[in-house]
RNA sequence: GCCCGAGUAGCUCAGUUGGUCAGAGCAGGCGCCUUGUAAGCGUCAGGUCGUCGGUUCGAAUCCGACCUCGGGCUCCA
């Protein structure tokens, strides 16, 4: 037998006998490899370290370090879960199992449509740990799909995706040639489980370990209602004990951030179980946010050169079957109601109102382009489990925008337009922010090609044109027309979906809209649909988990709160008040009728970004003592006039 | 909508195998304290234990239905 040679990462070779391994490899390089090698990437494939390698491969040791590591780690823990879970019930049967960010899950039938407790997934958890410390290795097997069959004879999920793959109707892109070629893997441990899986797997389980079975969940087969209910069971997994406790630390830190907990200690909203499910009223401090968000959001319109409008919350069925909502939408609208003979549904969405103002009058190519805005209420029926707080509810608050061009027109406006966005987003301290550019769906749409081809054209190039990153997701577009979508990044790195702008060909056409052209002959516009922030409900959500409830000073709904040292000082705190308020500073003098240090952990618990403490020298010397929130120690002696400098800085640069 | 879980004072929670189990802290009212930077002391009031029905001599506790809330239902062997 000859040797090969195989190419490393750093451009360096290696000669190893024929038949070598990827274990063969890592333990050639080193031994502190070998100890954390898990997975081989031959040509840019990831397999198993146990497979041989072939002469003249590019080849690289894969350890926890990378994305594929720590998946292969997840897949293979997920792989533990599903063999723990079969061990104890006789019975189940298993379906699918992926790594998932962060972790993995597994779903699974138990017999008799059992479902899992929590206290199951503690024994499970410790059956999990008899299999790690057993130190079973993961060997992988082919076959053909016959075989497979019989393999996974009292499996029906499993047989199921045999017989896609095997058909090549799925699996083939991500699996390559695997599904292709008609070959399936599976992999058997030491004490004989197997399970479909394409791989690769970690060496042997005795390298999994930090993990934690998270909850259990119902999720449809294929993600479909049509198909049975399975039991899921979601975990996290990680390289190292430190890992798997700094990520369970952050999801306490996520869970103290949860916008209906600071709502209600907040006294900003509150969820009345009289109203219904996702319906909340708007307490005092809660709506004064609201309020300074939504004048933020009229002022940059009105400086942005958009025309204001109003439209009611309901109309008649005609408005929406012309719109195309009762034929596209029905799902998501609320249901029916018959008044005077006529059928009214309150309104999922702005656009047709907003076409109707267009529609009023007649239009010249020299009123182009035409900018309503409106911050308008829609209705929308969820399901009920989708329901979410703030952010997902039945009824909310748009800040919607239609704006009626001409072709040429488009490309100029969605430039302008993106950039108006990020501009409104950023006075709200974003600035990371991730864009999503949706094309044409398969089914249920409406247009011709060339119109949707356009409407693409125009949006990719205002995102080129403001150099924003973006990924293009096929066919996730509007019935009505592809789109844009922006994310934004909050304060602890999670995405959060706000901004949308669509293009939309269809509506003007449904509509019948014109305006007369230079040539005086009629053309038919061009509409965009945008929402900056999507619900005002929502952004104020996403900003109150983003500032974990401190927010910053020019939206908070107190700025400053002023505390006498002792009853002597009253008059002076009421003075600096007076002296807040003629400014415009929101601000609460609390008399001292409690101790120091009570109030002023009242006013830090309340996330108040300055306390000041006025005392004897500071009414001897017009001065005050500053406890600004998140500093480090209290500043005294500050003049009462710097004080207000700071301040009137603070709120110009909406810091 | 479907699966799992939860629902005790405004808030956070305790309540062992059904039998003084209706409690605590915070918040609130009142009184004392007059305070220099994250909880001073005392006292009072607050709950049909989500709702309705059932089992039982007896239910916050067990069973059923409903309501509301939470997690999940696109991550493809």
């Amino acid at each position: 037998m000859t040797d090969i040679t195989l190419s490393l990462p750093d451009g360096s070779e290696r000669t190893l006998p024929a038949g070598a391994t990827g274990a063969d490899l890592a333990l050639d390089i080193g031994p502190g490899l070998a100890k954390a090698a898990l997975l081989v990437s031959v040509d840019g494939t990831e397999q198993d370290l146990s497979d041989s390698l072939l002469d003249g491969a590019s080849v690289s040791i894969i350890t926890a370090d990378s994305d594929e590591g720590l998946y292969a780690i997840r897949h293979s823990t997920a792989h533990v879960l599903a063999q723990a879970v079969l061990d104890m019930w006789p019975g189940a049967t298993y379906a699918i199992g992926p790594p998932i960010e962060h972790g993995f899950y597994y779903d699974f039938m138990l017999p008799g449509g059992e479902t899992f407790s929590p206290e199951d997934l503690e024994a499970i958890d410790s059956r999990m740990r008899e299999i790690i410390e057993l130190d079973q290795s993961f060997e992988r097997h082919e076959t053909d799909a016959a075989g497979a069959m019989e393999l996974f004879a009292d499996h029906p999920y499993k047989r199921e995706i045999i017989a896609k793959v095997s058909a090549g109707e799925a699996g083939v892109e991500l699996s390559g040639e695997a599904g292709a070629s008609g070959v399936l893997s599976y992999y058997r441990n030491g004490d004989g489980f197997v399970d479909l899986c394409m791989g690769p797997h970690v060496p042997s389980t005795g390298r999994l370990g930090h993990f934690a079975l998270q909850k259990v969940a119902g999720a449809y087969w294929r993600g479909d209602e049509s198909q049975p209910m399975l039991q899921r069971i979601y975990g996290t997994a990680w390289a190292s004990k430190k890992e798997l406790s700094g990520h369970l630390h952050r999801l306490v830190e996520a869970e103290k951030r949860d916008h209906r907990r600071l709502a209600v200690e907040l006294d900003l909203v509150s969820w009345p179980e009289s109203l219904g499910p996702g319906l909340a009223v708007w307490h005092p401090r809660g709506a004064l946010v609201r309020k300074l968000i939504e004048d933020y959001s009229r002022e940059r319109h009105e400086t942005g050169g958009y025309d204001f409008v109003f439209s009611p919350h309901i109309a008649k069925s005609v408005l929406w079957e012309t719109s195309g909502h009762l034929d596209f939408y029905a799902d998501g609208m609320y249901p029916p109601m018959e008044m005077d003979g006529a059928t009214y549904y309150p309104k999922p969405m702005n656009c047709p109102f907003h076409v109707t103002v267009f529609d009023s009058g007649q239009r010249s190519y020299r009123d182009l382009p035409v900018r309503y805005f409106e911050l308008g209420a829609v209705y929308r029926y969820e399901l009920s489990g989708a329901i979410h707080g703030l952010m997902r509810s039945r009824g909310f608050t748009q800040d919607d925008s239609h704006i009626f061009c001409t072709r040429e027109q488009v490309p100029g406006e969605l430039a302008s337009l993106l950039e108006f966005t990020l501009s409104v987003l950023r006075a709200f301290g974003f600035d990371d922010f991730q864009a999503k550019l949706s094309t044409r769906p398969d089914e249920k749409s409406v247009g011709e090609d060339d119109l949707w081809e356009m409407a693409t054209d125009g949006l990719r190039n205002a995102l080129e044109t403001a150099g924003l990153s973006y990924v293009v997701d096929e066919g996730g577009g509007a019935f009505y027309g592809p789109k844009i979508d922006v994310d934004v990044t909050d304060a602890i790195g999670r995405p959060w979906q706000l901004s949308t702008i669509q293009l939309d060909f269809t509506l003007p056409e449904r509509f019948g809209l014109e305006y007369v052209g230079s040539d005086g002959g009629r053309h038919r516009p061009v509409m965009i649909h945008r929402a900056l922030m999507g619900s005002i409900e929502r952004f104020f959500g996403v900003l109150l988990e983003h500032f974990a409830g401190a927010f910053p000073t020019w939206l908070a709904p107190e700025q400053v709160r002023v505390l006498p040292v002792a009853a002597e000082h009253q008059e002076y705190a009421e003075s600096i008040l007076a002296s807040l308020e003629e400014r415009g500073f929101r601000s609460l003098v609390v008399a001292a009728d409690e101790p120091l240090g009570k109030r002023v952990r009242a006013g830090k618990v309340a996330k108040v970004p300055h306390i000041l403490v006025v005392g004897d020298d500071d009414v001897a010397n017009g001065t005050v003592g500053e406890n600004k929130r998140g500093a480090d120690s209290p500043e005294r002696d500050l003049p009462l006039a710097d004080f207000l400098a700071r301040l009137d800085d603070e709120v110009d640069s909406r810091t």
